[in-house]
DNA sequence: TTAGGGTTAG
């Protein structure tokens, strides 16, 4: 729309003053035309303001339409019109805008470098984050308190943490604002580092730094105590949460129910989702998942038909948590059902996940061909369907089909190889990788064919692939103790291990000869030295040292926390694979034999062990 | 006087 040249009316602060008002596409067209019809739209401010509105609303080709007719343009308008793009989740248009105004000779200010920084956060790419930090350097501008928090958030989305902590570290004190600890406690929680966001956190109420936390802070604090499993601080945080009256605030409340979930208190998590005033879907599916993980099944469903009714739209996140609910609990035909009318009902289009966990679903319910054909039909590539097809394996292996799982491992040797080809890093997909290969062999030892076995063990280490080791931990007074297959030594407990895992080495190996000897009483005819390398996620192979060869990780912090956790309280492990049916009976016969409570947490879900049976039935 | 920074479910 070309306006005739004529300088601003009387009118146009009121016509102005509309557009900042207006957040729908048709009142900005209209004050448009009255602006045209005035003369006024062709002034900068005018055309300025004009390009702001269309971009709130996110109406990117009318405002790209504007920009390109405009005679003068100034860093506001194209800054303006980066921040739409970034919005509008275009963040390379917005990069492209940045070359597009140094060409013009306009030069970027710091809302400029703000802008582009956050466009490269949403494409996660620090190289071209780098690249807006060095203009911003040689402009001067990279000290500004917010093209500094912006670097920050881009580093920590890009994964380069220490970049991040480098740009905040730099920040003068006085520059670092409650935003910019907030980007740097989100930076370390959404890296999976949780201790780091805690000490950071800690140092924030400490130091006299004189800035309070906000819910900002409080949420990545929650999800870093929920991802590092540290119900002690979490707890500690809720206080807090209270005190400074963040109560009521929807995202902490949802930290707050994941936090203590993850943690294993998922009646802590029900009543926090019960105070929250008209749940949206995060709230909801949030909640559904913890269920889904407890084997709380009826709770799962019952929660998703209350979210229908209340009018908020399921998501395929929520639709995921209803179907692990059913793929834990065994209702198969329910969560398949699901899976045939996500789309039609919800409007919802399957995603790899989905068909993933119907293949999981059918497998542990020892359903294969049905789970063997799905998964031919889901047509999934690429990393999505190494998880596809190792689900199918890791079942093949439970219910003793080698024949299938001669077909399922050749799939994943194909899609492994393609993940290679594609010149992928070897890290990003190396545990899925590894991962399918551990159960393929572990497969072929359990059908007898130790050569193929180590075969296949052979060619992980020719590849230079290997399995994280599988580890188990307690948390005794807010200090987690780590334990390793093999050795009652405890990494990542203080130095001044005041329950000495260490010392009481010997003790934990006495306790579980002297539970051994009980449980044979029981019938118990395995043997907790020789855990069965073809039943269990963990990799034994290469771990095991002296006289607790081949105990499982779980085993010994149970015997630790036997030790330590006085008597009455509940014991809780966590685990960072899938708890094998082994190590299962045991937890079941010692939680009979010392009448004891125990909760496991493994990759998959919860168990709780009581009287000699555990929740989940049997089935997960 | 129009443009800029951090949070929650998988």
């Amino acid at each position: 729309m070309a306006a005739p040249s004529s300088p601003a009316t009387p009118m146009t602060p009121v016509l102005i003053h509309l557009l900042r008002g207006a957040s729908d596409l048709a009142s900005i067209a209209a004050t448009h035309a009255k602006l045209f019809k005035s003369g006024a739209a062709s002034t900068l401010s005018t055309s300025n303001h004009l390009l702001a509105a269309y971009c709130r609303c996110g109406a990117m080709t009318l405002a790209r339409d504007l920009f390109d007719g405009m005679r003068d343009r100034d860093v506001v308008s194209w800054t303006t019109l980066m921040s739409g793009y970034t919005a509008a989740a275009r963040p390379r248009e917005a990069i492209s805008l940045l070359r597009g105004m140094e060409f013009s000779g306009v030069r970027p200010n710091v809302v400029t470098f703000s802008t582009a920084a956050c466009a490269c956060a949403r494409l996660a790419d620090a190289g071209l984050g780098r690249q807006v930090h060095a203009r911003a350097e040689v402009a001067g501008r990279a000290f500004d308190a917010v093209v500094a928090t912006a670097l920050v958030d881009m580093y920590g989305k890009a994964g380069c943490v220490g970049d991040a902590r480098a740009v905040f570290d730099v920040m003068a004190a006085p520059a670092r604002s409650a935003v910019s600890w907030g980007a740097m406690l989100a930076v370390y929680a959404q890296n999976a580092l949780g201790s780091e966001a805690i000490q950071l956190f800690a140092k924030l109420r400490t130091c006299g730094t004189g800035v309070a936390p906000n819910h900002f802070m409080l949420s990545s604090v929650l999800s870093a105590c929920a991802g590092a499993v540290r119900l002690g601080v979490g707890r500690c945080v809720h206080g807090t949460v209270l005190r400074l009256g963040h109560g009521s605030n929807q995202v902490v409340a949802v930290a707050l129910v994941d936090m203590y979930s993850k943690c294993g208190r998922y009646n802590y998590s029900r009543k926090v989702f019960d105070r929250i005033e008209r749940p949206s879907v995060i709230p909801y599916t949030s909640i559904i998942v913890a269920a889904a993980k407890y084997g709380l099944w009826r709770s799962a469903l019952t929660l998703f038909d209350d979210m229908v009714k209340e009018g908020v739209q399921p998501n395929d996140v929520s639709l995921l948590g209803v179907m692990h609910a059913c793929s834990h609990s065994g209702l198969v035909d329910t969560g398949l059902q699901l899976l045939c009318s996500m789309q039609s009902k919800y409007g919802i289009a399957p995603r790899p996940s989905h068909y993933t966990c119907a293949v999981d679903m059918l497998g542990r319910a020892g359903r294969l061909e049905e789970a063997f054909e799905l998964a031919k039909e889901a047509q999934i590539e690429g990393n999505d369907a190494l998880l596809l097809w190792n689900s199918l394996l890791s079942a093949c292996r439970t219910h003793k089909r080698l024949d299938l799982a001669i077909m399922a491992g050749q799939r994943v040797s194909e899609f492994n190889q393609d993940v290679f080809m594609a010149g992928q890093r070897v890290s990003e997909f190396n545990q899925d990788v590894a991962g399918g290969l551990v159960v393929m062999s572990n497969v072929y030892a359990s059908a007898g064919q130790a050569v193929k076995a180590s075969a296949v063990r052979s060619n992980m280490r020719l590849r230079g692939i290997r399995k994280n080791p599988g580890c188990s931990w307690i948390e005794v007074k807010d200090t987690p103790y780590v334990f390793y297959a093999g050795s009652v030594s405890c990494a990542g407990a203080r130095a001044d291990d005041a329950m000495g895992a260490g010392a009481r080495a010997d003790e934990v190996m006495v306790l579980l000869d002297e539970l051994e000897c009980k449980m044979r009483e029981k019938g118990y005819t395995g043997r907790l030295g020789s855990a069965r390398v073809s039943d269990g996620d963990e990799d034994d192979g290469e771990e095991g040292k002296g006289v607790m060869v081949g105990v499982h990780s779980e085993i010994l912090a149970l015997g630790f926390g036997l030790l330590v956790v006085p008597k009455g309280m509940t014991i809780r492990v966590m685990k960072n694979l899938r708890m094998c049916s082994d190590c299962h009976e045991v937890f079941k016969l010692i939680s009979d034999i010392v009448q004891r409570e125990f909760v496991v947490r493994d990759l998959n879900r919860f168990h709780h062990f009581k009287m000699g049976s555990c929740s989940c039935n049997d089935y997960w």
